[in-house]
Parts: structure tokens; C-alpha cells; sequence
DNA sequence: GGAGGTCACCTTGACCGCA
DNA sequence: TGCGGTCAAGGTGACCTCC
């Protein structure tokens, strides 16, 4: 019956309801330093970082920032303390998995026992597997290891939404009014992958109320990219992108890469883009940025002159939108010798021959798709990231397969060139994804064309189905 | 200036509203005989079935469905005549693609214009290359083949969506009030991707009400598969998911499956199961499986009693459902003798021989993996079709590629089985999807990784970006 | 113990073959 | 000329490794 969770910041008894760091991590933040220390009951818990979204956006101002450069890591403190003794839990708990279970079967019930989440000595830490309420959606999910993600307990696909923002900044557009709920609403669960319809832009918004981020990446999420919302829906719909692809340019956001093995080969990126799939593709892909762009643009200062030319030109929106950055922007952005926008990385050629190149990797018709890494690849980019610029000059010349393995064939009658191997070594062979006669992902369409097939075109027993007191209507 | 653009029931002039092939449509759909002769100025282009999912939903009677079996295929008739001359051109229109061009570019100038979109002599047919504007989201996107789908001119997102529903159709629930903004308001474009965020359930809401389906089709969305909306969101919030999976049992939609050549195999499926990528896998799945079991059936009858068991037991939530079919289905439902609800098609053995197999596959490790159809997979699903329902038996053994060319090595310090190719013919590498070395996806995290490293922990640099007055804010 | 990585799974969407 | 197939592109998410 003890309450002693102390570990990886599980919530411990604990009587006063903020500590000193919790305090700094307060004052690290655009000016908001007035905790809600006595907070409401049932609610969700938050840490120091308050609809920080919200202040930040209000201040103009330039932030000196380097007061919170890299001195207080989180690792280091014990984040969102915070009594439970006398406190309804809160949601973004952890539980053992009887308990957590329990509790989802009674939601009702589940306000009412204030402690018996941790009551049973089978103590449930990070790490652990368990039950977690999410902070965001509410999704309450078993997970094989527990842990907190920004601060917070969350489910994965939220902490993951909130990693590929960072990683990758994009702006999200609301095509409603900017309250679109995300997640069931009590602790009712969504099905795997549904999240990927859900509104970028205020899932968005309620992690950056929720998730701990330290004041830098805040502000740069605050100038650039917080969400936008399409808030009237009738002031006369001129609206950005729903989301942006290519603005604004790069800035660095704290995500760190893992540091690999450090090798010795410095190839440069090749130059050879990959082939497009026929001319036709090319035609009308340029031309759907083209008028991506020429609507994209039309809020900001110059529209090109419209071309009416039957073949589209090149798209220029990411050439006309860093001009318009580097213009703009200062002296010293310039003097940064950033990428320029409109720099297309290549992939360089594989040496083919060291474990990255040869592990995990798939074959189509006579060309091997790597899927992991090529270690020279590895010592491209870092060299790349570490200054070296040079771009033209290729990898020697592959090595491969053993001979005798491949040979065209004609499978139908435009298609030739595929592949047919000969040998008859014993060898595993499992179904790709897109196959269509993978039949975990087409169970339910095979099942379907089984029934079909056995109700064949019997327009009776349709009848029948469609009046029978179906319980699912 | 001519308008005469008969060919793929490409607007042509005509003066009469509606030609007796449309009132065959008409008739053929649930009782709307009264079309809408006169159309409002400037918008969208129907069919004879208008609203046809709400006409539906109101009728519980039986429909006999006989007499629109297959007597009147949609490639015999010219659908959609509408005269242009003397109206405000349709947004579901095709036009060349330099006049298409010109009326992208400026939008309010496009209600003005009425024929200009047709006055060259540059005749914009079905299979050619053109533009198109999206009877369902508004998009105008170029492609290199314009074709009706399902009698409307409508982009290819749309239309895949629509028939990928057909194939396989689930029960969408609308998280916010049902009137959810598909697209872009006027004319603007969304990049690509973006659609895989639209609330599913007001995306097929318009797409019921645009496009033109056969009466048959129609009554059993409308029965089994509408569309809900979690109309008031106060309504205690008990809700069904969000996306069935699983519910209702399968039922016959009109797509028809290409035939393939006849095979003379026979070899029925195997059983034996994908492995999971471990223990602990599996029981988070069943975890979830059980919760989501759990609160989807709080609203039907029969709840089960809520096990505390901290390993969760098997979910239920497929079978439970089938047997409430089941019993209130009828008996000739029962003697139809369809896969049960919970049966799980699994793969069968490759051949590894026929050019199916060898055709577009990968490797993964030791494992080669089929991304194209063997050939003796094809035959084993017809003849299961055809009512063949042994399971239990085997492909003779595999063969596979020379011998000599796989090793296993010792990559990391826990994986081991990793492989390693020997030989020296040459032969093609490109990256997978998922390397994250492909460049072509990764390309603005690498030009961001870039710019980062470019600026370094330069916070005044930082603070002058975040003070700049930026055109993208 | 938390941050970052991995990769199977899934949806999409533009093109293409076929009838 | 429209339907169905193909598969690259990219997001998702549960688990995993590493620091
Ligand atoms: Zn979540
Ligand atoms: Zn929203
Ligand atoms: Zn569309
Ligand atoms: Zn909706």
C-alpha cells in the first residue's frame, strides 16, 4: 500500500504541490510566472509550460535565449511532482495493469477511487509495461515499456505526432473553426491508425499546450509555425495551404540525431535524380505545382505572369519563396551559406558490398532497393553536415549479386524486363505489402469476395438483408 | 469555336436539359423522379442521383432490385448532357489545358467567361491529357489521362476513395458535427497527401451525393453503410468507433475483379500464421483488442464481464458481433455458408518459381519477400472462390536463389541474423521507402539538419530570425 | 529513464493496361 | 473510354536500442 513510486517521475506522495525545479522551468518561459498551483480537481496535470502557446504569440519581443541553452537537461530533474494523497488522479497517470483495466470498465466509477490505482504493490515504473491515459487524446493504451515523452505520459502516436513536428516543422491548417476534437471524448478508444485523419492543426495545438518543450523551440513553433485556423470560414476563403510544404525555410529545432559510428569514406552526395516513372508523370507533376503554387502565392507581394503555354514550366514556388526569406531576412542569414531552398539532395550510389548496404534490402526486377542504411552513405551525410559541399563526384562502381542469378524475361506483352532467378537453394519467402494477396492486410476484402461469391446475384436474400432488424443500423 | 465535344459524354451543346438516357437513371433510383431540370447558375453538376443517400434512408421497404441488374452498363450511355452555351460553365468540366490554366489563375474572372474554356480548336477528350476540376473537393489538378469516374469528372483522390469504400466499406463517424469542409473552399489546391486528414465520413458524405451508383449499390450503403455523425457531441458522448473495422459482416458491392488467365493449381491456402515480432507484441495487441471490445459494445446487449486478469484474454469483439448477426439474420442467410466473421485468411507457400513470384520482390535478410502475385497464389484464391475450402494442405517446397549468396553475420550486439551478400555481378541499388538515407523523402530534413549546423547555438542570429518581419507570418 | 531509431502496416494518388 | 490494377510516397505506431 505504499505510495512510493518515486522513479522515473511517477507521481509520489508528495505535499507541496510544486518544487524549486519546477520553478525554473517556469521562468523559462516568455513571461508566465504565476503557476497555477492549486489546481483544479480531475483535471489534467501540466507542467510548468501553461498554454505556452498562447503567451508567446502575444510578445513581439526578442528573446534572449541563452540563459536556457543547455543547462538544466530534463533527465536531470524530476518533472510534475505533484500530491495525489487527498487528490482525485489525475488522467495522465500510471496504473498497474489490473488497476488500469479495472478503471476502464468503470468510467464512472473511476472518479470516485482516488488511490486504488497504485494501491497494489505491483509497483508499475518506466520501463515497465502497463496502462497510460494519454494527456492529449484521452486514449488509455497498453504499452510494452512505459515512459513519458516531452514531460508527459502520452500514447505513442501522439509523442511521435509531436517528434516529426519537430523534426520536420510543418504549418497545419484547420479547414474547420480551430476546435476540432481530438480523440474519443471520455476514455472511449480509437482503433490503430485512425489518427491519421485527425486535424493536424489542433492536434497540434493541444500538444504544444500539454508536452514540455524548452523556451527556444517554443518560440520558433510560436513565430513560424504555430497552427493556423480557417476561423470564419467566409472571409471570402483566402487561405494558406492547408499545409505547408515548403515554408517557411529550415530552422533549427532541438532534435538531436543519435551520434553513429564515425567511418572514414567522404563520398559526396551523387547528382543523379531518380528516374521518373514516364514523361507524362513529369508533365503533371510540375503542372500541379504550378497551380499549387500560383495559388499559394497569391496572398503574398508578386504572382508570376499566368503562362498559358500547354507545357507547364518549372515550378518556381520554392525558388520565389526563399527569395522572398532572403530578402527579408538579415545580413547574417546570408552570411550562413544555408542550402538554398530549392537544393534537391540526391541519393549517391551504394557501395553494395558492407553490411548497411546488404541488410535488409529488396529486389525489384534486377535492382536491389536498400532499405537500410549504406554505411558509406552514413559517412556521406555526416561529412556532408560537417561542411563538405562538393557534389559531383561519384562512388566507384558497384559491385553486386552472384552472376547468372537474374535474367529478363517477358512477362506480358509491353512489360519485359522483369526478373527470374534460377538456383535452388532453400530460401524463405514471405508476402510484400502492396501485395495484393497479402492476405493480412485483404482478409477482409477476401472474406467479402467469399460471400459474395456465395450469395452470387440473389436479389431475394439481398432484400431479405436489407429489411432483416439488423443490430448494426 | 466549335462546341462539339460528343466523345466520353464530354459537355456538348445541347438544348434541351436532360436526354432520355438520363431518365433512365433517373427511374432507376429509388423513387427521385423528379429531376431538377432547371439548375442553379454555376453549380456543380448532378447526376440523376441527387441526394440519393437521404431518399434511401427514409424507405424501409424491400427494393427490387431486378430490373437493374446489369441491362443498362454506364459505358452505353452518354451521361450527364448539359447545355453550356448559353450558362455559366460547370465546375465538373474539362477544358484544355492552357484555357484551364488561365481560369486557375484568376478566379473571379472565371464566372464571367462562360465557353472560353472550350473555344479552341484544342479538343480535350477522355484519355488525353487536361485539367480537371473535382465535382467533389473543388480541386483543379492536371492529369495525364481525364476520365469519368462513376459518371463524374472528378479527381483521382476522390474517385479512389469512392471505389476503395465500394471494395471495402467501413462505417465512418464524423468526430465534430457532420459538416466538415472537404477540399479547398474556391479553386485552391491542397498539395498531395492531404487528404488522407479529411473526416472520412463528410468526404463520403459528398461523394454518396455526387456520384452516380446503381440503385443496388445504394441501398446497401445506405442500409449498412452511411456515414454517421456524432451529431451533438453531448450526447453522453457514447459513441460507436470511429472507423469499423469489422462490423458489418461482409455484403456484395458492385467491384468487379479483373479476370485473370485460368489456372489449373489448385492448392488451397495454409494456415500457418505470420510470426509477430514478439510475445510482448501480442499482448499489447490483445490489449488494445480488448479495450477497444470493451467500449464498443457498451451499447449493445451483452457486456462481459470485466476480467482483471492482468494478461488480457482473447478478444471477442469479431465473434460477438458475427453471432448478433447471426441471430437476427435470416436462415437463407445461414444457408449460404459464408466464412465466418472471425476466420483468418493466411498466406500460403510461394512457389518460388513462376514468374509471379519472381517478379517484383525483396529481400530481407534470408527472406526473399513476394511483391507480386505467384502465380499459384492466384489459382489457389480462385479456387477457393469457386467453393474450395480445404485448408489444411501445403505447397510442395520452396525453391529459392543460388546458393552461397546469403550469410549470416553479426550486425549489432543483439542482432544477429542479419545477411551479407557475396558475388561481383553488377546490378542496380536504389533506396526504400524507408531508408532514411532516401533523399527524395528526406530532403528538407537534410537541408534542415544542414542550416542547422550552418547556425550552430548562434541565438542572436535566432533572435534577429524571430524578430524578422517575415512574409511567411 | 527518456530520446531517438526501426520498420511493418496503412492510405493515397497518379499512371497504366485492358476490354 | 472507363474500370481496375500497380506501386511509389509518405504517415503511423508499437517496439526497440542507446546514451
Ligand atoms: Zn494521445
Ligand atoms: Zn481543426
Ligand atoms: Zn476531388
Ligand atoms: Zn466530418
Amino acid at each position: 500500500m505504499s505510495l512510493k513510486e518515486g522513479q522515473c517521475g511517477v507521481p509520489i506522495e508528495n505535499d507541496c504541490g510544486k518544487s524549486e525545479e519546477e520553478m525554473i522551468v517556469d521562468q523559462t518561459l516568455s513571461g508566465d510566472c504565476a503557476p497555477t498551483v492549486e489546481q483544479e480537481n480531475g483535471d489534467r496535470l501540466r507542467g510548468g509550460v501553461k498554454a505556452g502557446n498562447d503567451d508567446s504569440n502575444d510578445t513581439d519581443e526578442a528573446l534572449d535565449l541563452s540563459f536556457v541553452s543547455h543547462s538544466i537537461p530534463f533527465k536531470k530533474r524530476r518533472l510534475m511532482p505533484v500530491q495525489i494523497s487527498n487528490r482525485i488522479p489525475s488522467s495522465a497517470h500510471l496504473s498497474s495493469e489490473k488497476a488500469a483495466k479495472e478503471t476502464m470498465m468503470s468510467k464512472e466509477q473511476q472518479s470516485q477511487q482516488s488511490t486504488t490505482h497504485f494501491a497494489d504493490s505491483q509497483r508499475m515504473g518506466c520501463g515497465r509495461p502497463g496502462f497510460i491515459t494519454c494527456s492529449i487524446c484521452n486514449a488509455t493504451k497498453y504499452y510494452s515499456h512505459v515512459q513519458r515523452r516531452f514531460g508527459q505520459f502520452s500514447c505513442e502516436p501522439c509523442s511521435k505526432f509531436m517528434k516529426r513536428f519537430l523534426k520536420d516543422p510543418k504549418i497545419f491548417t484547420c479547414m474547420q473553426t480551430g476546435s476540432c476534437q481530438i480523440g474519443k471524448p471520455a476514455g472511449e478508444q480509437e482503433p490503430r491508425g485512425v489518427s491519421v485523419s485527425r486535424c493536424k492543426a489542433c492536434w497540434l495545438k493541444i500538444c504544444l499546450e500539454k508536452f514540455i518543450l524548452d523556451a527556444k523551440t517554443r518560440a520558433v513553433i510560436d513565430k513560424f509555425y504555430s497552427p493556423k485556423f480557417n476561423s470564419e470560414k467566409v472571409g471570402n476563403g483566402k487561405d494558406k495551404n492547408y499545409v505547408s510544404q515548403n515554408l517557411p525555410p529550415p530552422l533549427p529545432l532541438p532534435v538531436r540525431k543519435r551520434k553513429t559510428k564515425s567511418e572514414t569514406a567522404t563520398y559526396p552526395l551523387a547528382s543523379e535524380p531518380f528516374p521518373k516513372r514516364s514523361a507524362r508523370h513529369q508533365v503533371a507533376l510540375e503542372a500541379n505545382m504550378e497551380t499549387c503554387a500560383t495559388n499559394n502565392n497569391s496572398n503574398t507581394n508578386s504572382i508570376s505572369s499566368p503562362t498559358s503555354s500547354p507545357q507547364p514550366s518549372h515550378p518556381t514556388s520554392l525558388k520565389k519563396s526563399l527569395a522572398l526569406w532572403r530578402d527579408s531576412s538579415s545580413a547574417e542569414y546570408q552570411s550562413k551559406d544555408l542550402y538554398p531552398d530549392d537544393t534537391l539532395f540526391e541519393p549517391s550510389e551504394e557501395c553494395g558490398k558492407c553490411t548497411y548496404c546488404l541488410h535488409r534490402n529488396y529486389m525489384k526486377a534486377n535492382v536491389v532497393v536498400v532499405k537500410e542504411s549504406c554505411k558509406y552513405k552514413k559517412c556521406i551525410l555526416s561529412g556532408l553536415l560537417a561542411g563538405d559541399k562538393e557534389e559531383n563526384t561519384l562512388l566507384p562502381p558497384l559491385i553486386s549479386l552472384t552472376p547468372g542469378i537474374l535474367k529478363t524475361v517477358q512477362v506480358s506483352k509491353s512489360i519485359k524486363s522483369d526478373a527470374q532467378f534460377e538456383g535452388d537453394s532453400p530460401i524463405n519467402l514471405v508476402l510484400g505489402n502492396n501485395n495484393k494477396y497479402n492476405n493480412k492486410r485483404n482478409n477482409r476484402i477476401l472474406k467479402r469476395e467469399w460471400n459474395e461469391a456465395a450469395i452470387g446475384s440473389d436479389s431475394n436474400f439481398l432484400n431479405e438483408i436489407l429489411n432483416a432488424n439488423s443490430p448494426f443500423l
